[in-house]
DNA sequence: TCTGCCAATGTAAACGTTTCAAAGCTTCAT
DNA sequence: ATGAAGCTTTGAAACGTTTACATTGGCAGA
């Protein structure tokens, strides 16, 4: 009694042979209410519980999928893990989840682990998706995965994401569009993140557009709060800048509080946009102006096209969906600053 | 060649035995150094990976814990998860992550499914710690588990959280110490959460202590950011609030922003506290005022906690760390207001 | 040369499932 | 009676490990 009971336990107290108990959990219908009826009463009567990783040593798949983020302190991967996790459930799935820290070194550690346990497929959003070895691992043994947020060059990798240089562009141009022509971008290490980069490509495209001088450009390492250092020079002196794209909306908040602390008001003095649309972002003053995208929906999309790659319904497609500009406060017209304190 | 190499493959590859090659995994000491190589250039000649299910179907144990929080969209809890996925990492521990969305009637099925895989023991945050059949079957079961965020009122339950109701009584005492006699709870609904209730219970503490009236109480549910309407009634009117303590940053994030919405500054009309300590509490203007609680070292410290319980060498007992009263700028001095517009 | 010991390796039985082939048992038309 | 044709049910062989126990071979000591 004290082991825990088996389906051999079930089989002999119902007086039924081990596989008609599985065919009662797995195939109810194949058989007699009758039967079914004894061997559950069986199975309550026992406690039992199956056991999942005899099940998994003896089936092919495992219904067990690897999801990879950098890290959920950003919203932004929380919000789409909250995503997947919902599909998941519904899909009777079970996640197992581990994070990066935005250190492409820990990618392949994390990702063997995941394979390790036998997933049947992986959620991946990665520092860079591009000559990547972890993509090439997984593409060589043929495990079917998804990234997220990762926008790859090649078109026959399945990712799903929104058009990150568009979306900087968009934002860069809401910016000139209110008369701005001194713009800096705040962002994420390269190294890090491939997002970052792509968003700052974008950022260089809308300048360029709008026939507006060499970019700014200030990379701050992931997790970074505290931007009042980092961005005393942009802020100060004659040629101060009076618009901060932000490649992440966390960044974007970080920087709006660091103007707030070099005296200077947003969108006052200073105009801010984000990229990505995380939820606070509408709950502060001034209301963060971003590129928002739909986090949780493309969670939950990754995960349902993950199933589709994984019973093979699907192909690996890039999937790229739309962003819209928030109608935040944070971004106001271009007024020349009085006087520059720092 | 296409199925994948098992032990077979690389013990009939390396010339030896399974057994060896199983030794030569788990214990490279208690072989002769020439073999192990032997063994391991089969290894990565063949790319095995061993199947960690076939070895959790032998092994009594999983190394793999199971994580359940009512949501990842809440920073607190994706902190805390955020937490234990860090030290999990360290201890090589696999974490199967689900989340109730606050909803009781879910956290059974989804304890029961992390019981289905074996987990080796749980962390949870519990609607409700206190006669929930989910500890019961625990405990029964003698699943080691331990709560956070939750403070059940039996000590022989393992439990990390911050005292709640002496958290809510700080801020709420704050509040008073500015001269505020009108104060109201922001709360998330008692059902979906027993730290909601215990924080109003050390509000209402606060009040009796400080001989004010009874104490007005929002419930609101959890996930809701539009406190517009549900402010309205408090915030206006000849005996409008001018206190809001919120069971939660999120929540109090929310209601500052409905205060700006209905026309009333914070802190200049109203004060607003919030608890928790979400990292962009400290960002947003005006900083927020919160009892802070060490989230992320909370996660951390219930995964070495549960390994001490998984290995027999703790027992489960509550543990209630310290918070801290930030010095946030959204609490201020009382000042009647001149008109109240809504 | 034989004995005994030790280190190195091998054998084989689990662990709890799923599933295929085959066996029982009815029923029923011939 | 006989056998075909259903339905139910079963036996037994995997799945890939771990590990208690058995075997081997070499070598020191007698």
């Amino acid at each position: 009694m004290s082991p825990k009971p088996t389906m051999r336990d079930v089989a002999r107290k119902s007086g039924l042979s081990i596989a008609t108990v599985s065919r009662v959990i797995n195939f109810p219908d194949d058989v007699p209410e009758q039967t079914a009826e004894i061997v559950n009463a069986a199975m309550r009567y026992l406690n039992y519980r199956p056991n999942i990783n005899g099940r998994r040593l003896k089936m092919s798949h495992t219904r067990t999928v690897g999801v990879l983020v950098p890290t959920l302190a950003n919203p932004v991967f929380a919000t789409s893990v909250q995503g997947i996790e919902q599909e998941a459930h519904a899909e009777d799935l079970t996640v197992l989840l581990t994070s990066s820290n935005y250190d492409p070194e820990r990618e392949m550690g994390a990702v063997s682990a995941l394979l390790d346990n036998r997933v049947d497929g992986l959620i991946l959003t990665l520092a860079n998706a591009d000559d990547n070895p972890v993509v090439d691992l997984l593409l060589a043994e043929k495990i079917p995965f998804v990234l997220l947020f990762n926008q790859p060059s090649r078109a026959d990798i399945a990712a799903i994401s929104v058009d990150n240089a568009q979306s900087a562009y968009d934002i860069a141009s809401a910016m000139i569009a209110q008369g701005h022509r001194s713009l800096a971008m705040v962002a994420g290490r390269f190294e890090s993140s491939d997002r970052s980069r792509q968003r700052y490509a974008g950022f260089c495209h809308a300048l360029k557009d709008a026939d507006i001088a060499p970019p700014h450009l200030v990379q701050v390492p992931f997790g970074e709060t505290d931007l009042i250092e980092p961005l005393r020079c942009l802020l100060s002196g004659p040629d101060a800048v009076t618009g901060l794209v932000c490649s992440t909306d966390m960044l974007a908040i970080a920087a709006i509080n660091a103007c707030r602390a070099h005296g200077l008001s947003v969108p006052g003095d200073v105009s801010v946009g984000g990229i990505d649309g995380i939820s606070v972002g509408g709950l502060i003053t001034p209301k963060l102006c971003s590129a928002v995208q739909p986090t949780q929906e493309m969670g939950r999309q990754a995960l349902a096209f993950l199933r589709g790659l994984i019973t093979g319904q699907s192909n690996p497609r890039s999937l790229l969906l739309p962003h819209r500009l928030s109608d935040g406060e944070s971004i106001g017209p271009f007024r020349r600053r009085s006087s520059t304190r720092v």
